[in-house]
DNA sequence: AATGAATGAGGATTCATTCAT
DNA sequence: GATGAATGAATCCTCATTCAT
């Protein structure tokens, strides 16, 4: 990017900032002071504004970079074997990441059209729509939504999360969602717990085998994904 | 209620703030500053504070008596001979009176036990079960659900249609987070307006008669709900 | 007095304006906000303005009526036949009063002149010049202080008596202060509790009897005196 | 002190602020409003804060400061040849530089536990214990009185010296009160200056040489002690 | 290039005083 | 005359942004 600086202790600076800012949109939201993410950073506030003219040019580009990590998923996925598990994963993944994140939450219900970091929102919208449309030729998404609708389910999922903290039921809404998404035949009856289960990752029915350890994830794929998420949490933090 | 004054102009001053305040948070959500408040409802910042012990005080009692209607618009369905139509309606009509209004979006987001105006949360969320297990029983809503989900899906619609900002689309994600809700076999797949068109009352279809005047409503009780609920709009701003 | 309005409730309602306004004044001192007191009255704050001119000039008369008292008791005393208790007892008694009433001890800190209740200063350090003036005379009193001295330590005295606040020790400061104005010979070692007592009201060592019921006054006059202020605190509150 | 900032002319301001602190507080008490503190320390609201969390947190530093000097001077006469002079010295300059000082005057009548720099009161009473029990053992304080007791005098004089300002008395309400605590028999006839002069420091008699210049004070070593007072006072405002 | 100090407008809240009812 | 509602200046404190070191 042309905004990293040369020196390298500059650039680290620049990551720190980034990083802090993060943490600290992600917790309060745009509401943080700004000297609250300079000491997270462990740098003075005029570090800060060197690296980003506004507070609200460093809240842009913390989002960019995050939603810039979502569009890569969305990318990778492109041609996977399985459109419908790929879509509905992704879904999941994506609500998952913004849930707790009121900076991330705020960028996806927002139009990020006027950023600076040109082409994020777009790449996020072809790449969604890519996921979409294989899914919908396989007959795993209902045709008479698109792309913003999808957006905008997704972010009204968010919210759901946020506006239904009950124990243990962490992502329930996520899957209700996902059923407004369904073709009819589809639709899956096991919200419940009780009913049945369903693989965490792109939300299909688990049929339960009658013998051996429960299993947790609908096929080998969706339990590397799980994996690779897992690491990919721990390290963002 | 025991906060009214004595004074016929006190009166008029208390609900001049009431609705100033109704706008302002609606519009900006609690960011808005007391003082502008108080300048559109024409008043000093005293007056405000004569009435209303605390900004936040001043908050709750607008939320509240916004969602006090809401619950005699629950209640006043009880008994509806129309459980699944008097559900989905009830659904799109909290959602319609909220989604572009952050104060209230956000009072049905969080708890609001610890409101003093007491009850007003609990008598929402009877009203809504009322509504939720007579739907359920007539075979309208999907039986693994409850009023919490319910509940969670509404603050997820409210924000799906601010996220969803398109002309003439206003009210789509309203039924594409109901049909979530609908079991299998009743989901419409005519989301898509050139597929067939709702009932912006219950989001049952309408079944498209070859001549005469396109239908709007699905039955003449929608017809008049939609009629007095226009009415009070206009009153409410 | 010329202030006192002619219809009844118009003269009941200044007498309680000023009943309330000395207890919050003499709770918490100027600061109450007049409201409080207009409350505690059970009138409204204009009431209070019709009154009063301003919330300066009701603490000034609610001084002013309490200092009038005092004199009044200064002035009974003018020809007692016991110079030194009348005047010992006169000092105990002035602090006793204002100790705890913030207001009553700024107005006797304060020159009281520029009041329009024209005369209460002079004559309060009238009253207390004649008996300072006998006592020393008598030889109760060291004769190098004068009646500003004393007024200047009674102010002090109440000073003390709040910054000593130990359980059992009320008065303690009081004598303490007398005793710097005692000729040398006159002085007593006393002020330890138990190595004798003294005499509430007038401050004089009591002899203790070798046998009966301990002797609480120094004698029958000090012993009425006590009796009546008594009463009298039972009544101001 | 820890809370020194590294830069200069950061370190200047914060001792601006306290200076202006200093003088404010001690004309008007706490009530002066921050910003006129600000005003007078030539900077802004915004950088008073900096350095002190609270208006109340710059009370107790500047209060805190105070103290310690005071500390200081008690610790400083731990070992004085001459314990009467060295109490009744102390106990005068305490006076001194308290009696025009409303904060300084509410600080040692309040209760200053709870204040976070730890100890100055503690440190306080036990200095002045050491010098009290000194003065006491040499026959120069009375027997029956404590630490407490002259504490609480202190606090008296202060509002003595202030009830009575009369030009050309300053300091005679002081003496008033140390004789209070003077044994019956060391006690001075003298308060009057017609009758005769006190030392100003530790306030015996100077007996009057019928030749030359009159004394001012009462031997060599408080006339020191005045000198160094003076210098003192001249350096902290 | 970094630091962290300074700024000052702005926001919530209080309260003496005035004034319509 | 009484009431209590309205006013708005004043006060404490916060925080985005600029700037001296």
């Amino acid at each position: 990017m042309s905004n990293a600086p040369r020196r390298a202790d500059a650039r680290r600076n620049r990551e720190r900032i980034l990083q802090a800012a993060f943490e600290a949109f992600a917790a309060d939201g745009r509401l943080v002071p700004l000297d609250d993410i300079a000491r997270r950073a462990g740098v003075g506030a005029g570090t800060v504004y060197r690296n980003f003219p506004t507070k609200e040019a460093l809240f842009r580009a913390v989002v960019t970079t995050r939603i810039e990590q979502i569009v890569e998923d969305a990318e990778a996925l492109r041609d996977a074997d399985d459109p419908a598990g790929a879509f509905y994963g992704f879904f999941a993944r994506v609500v998952e990441r913004a849930m707790y994140n009121h900076a991330l939450c705020d960028a996806l219900a927002d139009d990020l059209s006027g950023f600076d970091t040109c082409g994020v929102d777009d790449r996020f919208t072809a790449g969604l729509g890519v996921l979409l449309r294989r899914a919908q030729a396989a007959g795993a998404v209902r045709s008479d939504v698109d792309v913003q609708d999808v957006r905008a389910l997704m972010v009204g999922a968010m919210h759901m999360e946020r506006a239904h903290r009950r124990e243990g039921r962490r992502g329930r809404m996520t899957l209700l969602a996902s059923d407004a998404l369904r073709p009819t035949t589809k639709r899956n009856e096991t919200l419940d717990p009780r009913n049945g289960t369903r693989c965490e990752i792109c939300g299909n029915p688990i049929t339960p085998a009658p013998t051996g350890r429960p299993a947790r994830y609908c096929s080998a794929s969706c339990r590397q994904k799980a994996h690779r998420r897992k690491q990919a949490a721990a390290k963002s933090g």
